[in-house]
DNA sequence: ATGCCTGCGGTTCGCAGA
């Protein structure tokens, strides 16, 4: 079982970047981030052709989230639950994964998100971006207390720690970096959660997003923030995780690459 | 110190991203 995440900047401009990437690394479950189109508008076909089914929660220009699974899916919630938001940032959905040898299967809850950038901080984006966190911890408390197996995934926009960012330096003063955001990250994962990427290495310089300017990518200028929370229950059956780096590598790359995590 | 680049909407520039 691999469970991906992946920002795309523009699912309309990525689809085929997508399509090759889901081909060659056959995750079962992806959570995407800045579709930046309505649902009417989400290349729905092109990728059931692959083998998936997709639930969205578009919104124009800015912003969508979708699931992709290869196996059946129902949508929980679109929208953070108890967070009024005109902004389409989380997706729920619980995937019903078939057991082996037609045993009874079991299900995954699986949480799609993505943050808000919150600069400039402080100021009236990076409250919305504290509040957007507060109610998600406030909602994963209640998921953990199922005590299922559960992944939130998604472009969390904080750099967790300075093993996380090439430069650190640079980042002191933006939202993604700032001590409350990462406080607010912290107290997160301190629920139970594990950052799948993070249980696999110590190692810091792994990062999933290079700006496109100044060239990020060339001078390796990169920020780990896209992260898979794993649930106690799923965690216990971690075996690895990766950045597919290559991507970024690519002609016309989002400025993210996919993050990934294999389970039994 | 500032902008660098990309996508979108909708026009040739402004906003947002991180």
């Amino acid at each position: 079982m691999i469970i991906a995440t992946f920002n795309v900047n523009s699912i309309r401009q990525r689809i085929e970047h997508l399509a090759r990437w889901l081909q060659a690394r056959q995750p079962d479950i992806v959570c995407l981030q800045e579709l930046k189109c309505m649902d009417e508008a989400f290349p729905r076909e092109e990728i059931e052709a692959l083998g998936y089914n997709v639930v969205t929660h578009g919104q124009k220009t800015f912003n969508g989230v979708a699931i992709l699974s290869k196996y059946p899916l129902e949508v929980e919630h679109r929208g953070l639950p108890g967070f009024e938001d005109e902004q389409a940032r989380y997706i729920e959905a619980a995937v019903s994964v078939p057991g082996e040898d037609g045993a009874a299967g079991e299900a995954i809850r699986v949480c799609g998100v993505y943050f808000p950038n919150g600069n400039p901080a402080p100021g009236p984006k990076f409250d919305y971006k504290l509040a957007f966190l507060d109610a998600l911890t406030r909602h994963a408390r209640n998921l953990l207390a199922l005590e299922e197996k559960l992944v939130i995934a998604g472009d969390y926009n904080i750099i967790p720690e300075e093993r996380d960012v090439k430069f650190p330096d640079a980042w002191r003063g933006d939202a993604l970096f700032f001590p409350e955001s990462r406080a607010a990250y912290r107290r997160l994962l301190n629920l139970g959660f594990t950052d799948a990427f993070r249980a696999t290495t110590d190692a810091g310089g792994h990062y999933s997003f290079w700006d496109y300017q100044a060239g990020a990518w060339q001078r390796d200028n990169g920020i780990r923030i896209d992260h898979l929370l794993l649930s106690p229950r799923l965690a216990d059956t971690l075996i690895e995780a990766g950045i597919d780096k290559a991507l970024r590598a690519e002609e016309k790359p989002s400025d993210h690459v996919p993050v990934w995590c294999r389970t039994r």
